[in-house]
DNA sequence: ATAGGGTTAG
């Protein structure tokens, strides 16, 4: 009989280091203790990394190791993603072996690990050997964990199938689900395209569907359900979802914490945010990414910049994600100076090596503030092969600071890297249409043509007392259609006595005079806003999501609307927030 | 008697 009070197995579990863990271990031996080793082993279970290690070795001098062993084992190493491998080689002992087979408590470890790269190709032909080894009914550890995996493996569609073929999902298993929406839609960094928006409702849904069941939701799901929110920009599900933490008595712990903090900053409410992470008790770095990050994205560098220095007060290490949203504050404040000196104490001061997402930061930083030639060496520079996020950061600052020739340069290297990709054809042939080279932005078309490229169609959202409303370039199909294109005829007379002229530089492709005008009226924020205008009650502000970047024109023509009709307008486009009032907007122009 | 699944930031 095994006693787990026994003063050595306290001891072993106590161990911090390998060499006192050999020194028990020693003890343990020469003691006569009637210890299996099967026992150190599963002792080791939950320690550290070398402890696992250990295991790893001791096991290889037991001459008849038990399934449950295994089983042990394999867990433990699946905790470290560096000794997946060793994971995998039991597994393939267990295999070989003449008289044991795997259960359905070897399986859920191993499809963790499978979750991840480099690891994502195993888990098909592990999926196999469950169809091989176990009998239905499944155990719900063994589903759930296929379901994590086909979602992380980017085959939700294979998630939803094993989800709807269970009769009565656990906890863990609605949580999966959830969390497999939440994530696949936030996976493209900070654009939310159709299919994410779809992602994120699904979410919503079912949630509902969830709260049908009778199971209760926790801390858990509601992280999932507030980062869909998060995703659509959603405020007033978000808002009843942080409601629903606090009514339920749910723990505001870090996770929700921060899901919550990022959810007010990506609806617009940078104020909230802020609020919520003040009141936060036990802040880790992902509370501060997630903090800094909105202040960048909202244009309050100096914010950023005095949170990236408080982190230490509070005993914290910024992580690579602190230095790229650190950096991209800096960026679009303008703050270059203070960006450059993070960024090389990356290494001198963090010892972090910077990663390619860094150099993107770098190269943006330099760019943006029109220091062209420096992003370039920067570039040419860099220790590993440059991708199209790169080149676009570089094309995007010629655009801006009027290089056509970098332009031109970088365009080449992005269509090698991305042939299908519209946005890096529409910059260039802007770049083209702001000097009036209407024969340049022909060519340019024709090359799109070439390669069967589509100009994305831009859209966005907007929250009319509580529901989304979608709209479309040119879109009709909103049953106040009629309504909304009347209200525009309005703004566009109001703002002609504020003296605007339309800027028709913005215009993709070489059209005449009046047309160019039109289509810049249909724009989809000009829609959302026109019904805004309409629908909405004329405190509030107007909050809208872009799939795209806002186009100069509408940059300028929404400055004028809030100051017309005297309404904030908070639109968030594919980079980051622009917050108008009073005729002018929080990006200073700079974006 | 001892082994297994779901959560946050860019």
């Amino acid at each position: 009989m095994l006693n787990l009070n026994h003063p050595i197995l306290q001891k072993l579990q106590k161990c911090h280091n390998l060499n006192t863990l050999k020194q028990v271990h020693a003890q343990m031996l020469t003691t006569g203790l009637s210890f299996q080793t099967y026992y150190l082993s599963h002792l080791l279970n939950t320690s550290s990394k070398f402890a696992s290690t250990y295991a790893f070795t001791i096991f290889n001098h037991i001459p008849n190791p038990t399934l449950f062993l295994y089983n042990t084992l394999i867990s433990s190493l699946t905790h470290h993603s560096d000794q997946i491998h060793l994971a995998f080689s039991l597994y393939n002992h267990i295999l070989t072996h003449k008289t044991l087979q795997p259960n359905s408590f070897t399986f859920p470890s191993l499809f963790k690990a499978c979750a991840s790269h480099p690891w994502l190709q195993h888990g098909p032909p592990l999926h196999a050997h469950v169809l091989k080894f176990l009998q239905p009914p499944y155990d719900p550890f063994v589903q759930n964990s296929l379901l994590n995996f086909y979602a992380k493996y980017g085959k939700l569609c294979v998630s939803r199938y094993l989800f709807d073929q269970i009769s009565e999902p656990d906890l863990a298993t609605w949580n999966t689900m959830l969390a497999a929406y939440a994530q696949s839609a936030s996976h493209v960094s900070y654009s939310t395209s159709f299919e994410d928006a779809d992602m994120s409702l699904e979410a919503l849904h079912l949630f509902c569907d969830m709260q049908l069941s009778q199971i209760k939701p926790n801390e858990v799901t509601l992280v999932a359900l507030i980062s869909a929110c998060s995703n659509l920009g959603a405020l007033s599900q978000g808002a009843w979802a942080h409601g629903y933490v606090l009514r339920n008595n749910l723990k505001l712990n870090r996770f929700v914490g921060t899901a919550l903090v990022d959810m007010y900053s990506k609806c617009g409410c940078l104020n909230l945010a802020c609020q919520l992470f003040d009141e936060l008790s036990d802040r880790d770095t992902f509370c501060y990414n997630a903090m800094i990050g909105g202040f960048a994205v909202h244009g309050h560098g100096n914010q950023a910049l005095e949170l990236y220095r408080n982190m230490k007060l509070e005993d914290l290490v910024p992580d690579g994600a602190t230095i790229v949203v650190t950096m991209f504050a800096c960026s679009h404040g303008g703050l270059v100076e203070e960006g450059l000196e993070i960024f090389e104490s990356m290494k001198g001061v963090h010892g972090m090596e910077p990663k390619l997402e860094h150099y993107g930061c770098l190269i943006d930083l330099l760019g943006r503030a029109g220091r062209l030639k420096e992003a370039e060496e920067r570039l040419q520079d860099m220790p590993m092969k440059p991708n199209a996020i790169l080149w676009r950061s570089l094309l995007g600052a010629a655009k801006l600071h009027g290089n056509l020739e970098m332009g031109e340069a970088a365009l080449k290297h992005l269509i090698e890297l991305e042939p299908e990709t519209s946005g890096n054809y529409v910059l260039l042939s802007n770049m083209y249409a702001s000097i009036g080279r209407w024969n340049d932005v022909k060519r340019v078309r024709m090359l799109m043509k070439d390669h069967g490229v589509d100009k994305l169609p831009g859209f966005s959202l907007v929250e009319i007392n509580g529901a989304m409303h979608e709209f479309l370039t040119g879109d009709k199909a909103h049953p106040f259609s009629k309504e909304i294109y009347s209200k525009i005829g309005e703004i566009n007379r109001r703002l002609l006595e504020y003296g605007h002229k339309p800027r028709t530089s913005e215009v993709l492709f070489d059209v005449e005079e009046e047309d160019k005008e039109d289509f810049l009226s249909y724009h989809s924020e000009r829609l959302a806003i026109a019904f805004a205008l309409i629908a909405s009650s004329s405190s509030m502000p107007i909050r809208i999501i872009k799939n795209l970047r806002v186009c100069g024109d509408c940059h300028a023509i929404t400055k004028l609307i809030s100051a017309a009709y005297q309404r904030d307008i908070i639109v968030r486009d594919r980079n980051r927030f622009h917050h108008f009032k009073d005729g002018s907007c929080s990006c200073l122009d700079y974006w």
